[in-house]
DNA sequence: GTAAAATATGACCGATCGTTCTATTTTGAT
DNA sequence: ATCAAAATAGAACGATCGGTCATATTTTAC
């Protein structure tokens, strides 16, 4: 009962990191069982349809992001700080992007970085389904999160009271989508 | 000699519109073949390889994007007045996306909807290979056309002498990527 | 230690992938 | 109308896709 779920985690782990090379919908179920050195049959055993592995996936990788940068941010005093601290949390999470914690793997790094979130807009902005419906939410909440984020900042004094929340979100996704095609893309 | 060019003008058109809504590299020879009526083996004629037709896919995509944004940006004034002409066609771009220009289809603009090459970069920024090559040269010639139309803005006076043109271009992808996002994934 | 339950395997399904080959049809110039 | 060239079709290729199933192995609880 206790290796099954380890299994499962290397597997979800396995295909984010693939996810982020190849695109979550390019991760084939072979390969992945080969990469893992388990059999395609034993690995399909922990989900039941490659669409519930994929939104396993999109899973993991919110709950990295609300380790890496939601936490940092709540750490931080509400406010200007607690927004600068998003920010710098934000920017990390794009370049560096998001490892699984589980130690340091600079290799792991380097392939898994930038914003999975943003691969996944634009993959599935286009492809009805379960995942894009989780990305759709994941990035309504995300944005909503910023914006609250301003508010407070507003509510302690910090910003201008007639600041736009909204736009202000809307901007700073925004800057870290350019940063990461900069990074990744330009390699600037 | 001229049905074939034709032939691969409508090849390379329909696998644009299909990229858009699967991405480029879910494009398939099957499909596309029985969407245009073709067999699969008379439309792989056309191309070396599919690797080949995808470039072919991706260089259509940029003739458009220089009708419908540098055009017209390049008829308008230099200096503030272009640039605004380029900021406003880009947004349409963005939104309305890129269509075919060959009668205006109002379906085909819905899905095509978007900016391909925002798709491209996500798709391929960890994927090497030809297709990679020339959307990272497509992206860098688009952002240095940007620093050039506000660098003509600040030559006019227009804009503030020590304004940082390569920021501005980078602030104008990052807007752009927003709208696109904002409207094609959250619907907004 | 052993039986039951959980987990993994390997063989196999039909479908589709990109690609190649050899016909066959269509085209355009004479 | 003729005929070579150009364009398209059809069948087949090995590989791989997501998925199923009966079976074997390992883990866990007693």
């Amino acid at each position: 009962m206790r290796k099954g779920q380890k299994t499962r985690r290397d597997i979800v782990d396995g295909a984010l990191d693939m996810a982020g090379q190849v695109g979550l919908e390019h991760v084939t179920l072979g390969v992945l069982a080969t990469e893992l050195d388990l059999s395609k049959s034993g690995l399909f055993a922990h989900f039941e349809s490659k669409e519930a592995l994929q939104v396993a996936v999109l899973e993991e990788a919110v709950d990295r992001f609300k380790v890496r940068v939601i936490g940092p941010a709540l750490r931080a005093a509400r406010g200007e700080p607690r927004f600068r601290a998003l920010f710098e949390a934000y920017l990390e999470w794009m370049t560096v992007g998001g490892g699984d914690g589980r130690g340091f793997d600079a290799e792991a790094e380097r392939r898994t970085g930038g914003c999975i979130f943003m691969a996944l807009s634009q993959e599935y902005d286009d492809r009805p389904g379960k995942v894009r419906d989780a990305v759709v939410q994941s990035q309504r909440e995300w944005r909503s999160f910023v914006a609250g984020a301003a508010r407070m900042g507003v509510a302690e004094g910090h910003f201008r009271a007639d600041l736009d929340v909204e736009q202000v979100a809307f901007e700073f996704v925004g800057i870290g989508m350019t940063c990461q095609q900069t990074r990744k893309l330009l390699d600037d």
